[in-house]
DNA sequence: TAAAATTGTATTGTACACAATATAGTTAGG
DNA sequence: CCTAACTATATTGTGTACAATACAATTTTA
């Protein structure tokens, strides 16, 4: 059982970092890397959230949010302001300069989906058994 | 397109930090991490190999594979030394002490195919397809 | 209402991950 | 031979990840 070609958790892991790799040229010209392409994606929808809101959705903690947070404030992405209700907690609005880059990256999503080389069907097929191990995951650890 | 529920990206990426976060307190035991892990999986299977073989088998480069080896070099789980037919090349050889741990470890694939809460079969089955597509992404890309 | 517990962020420290660059050792071509 | 190209590793710098800790604001409780 100790071999890496009989393991699941190497595909995975090994997956996770190429795919990131394909993302890289493409989020490149967006000055984006790929956790900040996920947070733009989330506020590309809701428009304003608060810090917390993102950490669950992306299941990443402040550690790791807070310092990525303030690189998309710098590049003018986002705002970052404290909520006047509950001054704990920080809302992160988008701004037009993140709005723009919604249209420049329309085509990602594509590119992508051609990169790997896959069905529809296979990829909605695998998007929900990973989706399904996630929830079991954090049904059980979270 | 650019919604997160939509992506099948998100879900490799939030399950291979998730499936990290599950050996993260099994490889505790060890005084490893998880890359750290996988580096001694192969040395279980080779005994001894080198830094390039390494990077090749894990998709990784040299930038996260020398402070990584070295750190298991601290730790006494291998050893660094130059070929003597090629000075360029450097020979992670296991040591006794990197050996016992294989018996450590013997536990741990189990665990974690506890914690998916998947059959073998979907194992099996998911493994080969993420496999596919790491081929398909390193024909093309790599 | 004052103290205690909770909550949302921030900070610090360690460890990947990878692009870009540097360097020493090896091989090839003239 | 001698230099140019190549190869394997190392270094540097930026950006995640996350545990552990700190802290200020809020809520709960006695």
């Amino acid at each position: 059982m100790l071999k890496l070609e009989q393991q699941l958790c190497f595909p995975i892991y090994a997956l996770s970092r190429q795919i990131t790799a394909l993302y890289r040229p493409l989020l490149e010209k967006l000055d984006l890397t790929y956790p900040q392409y996920l947070v733009m994606l989330l506020l590309w929808e809701t428009n304003k959230i608060s810090i917390k809101e993102i950490g669950e959705k992306l299941l990443l903690d402040t550690g790791t949010l807070t310092p990525l947070l303030k690189r998309l404030e710098q590049k003018k992405y986002l705002t970052r302001k404290r909520s006047e209700e509950d001054e704990r907690i920080v809302l992160i609005e988008l701004t037009s300069g993140g709005l723009k880059l919604k249209y420049a990256a329309a085509g990602i999503p594509g590119a992508l989906f051609c990169a790997l080389d896959i069905t529809e069907g296979e990829m909605m097929g695998l998007q929900q058994k990973l989706t399904g191990i996630l929830n079991t995951i954090n049904k059980n650890h979270g």
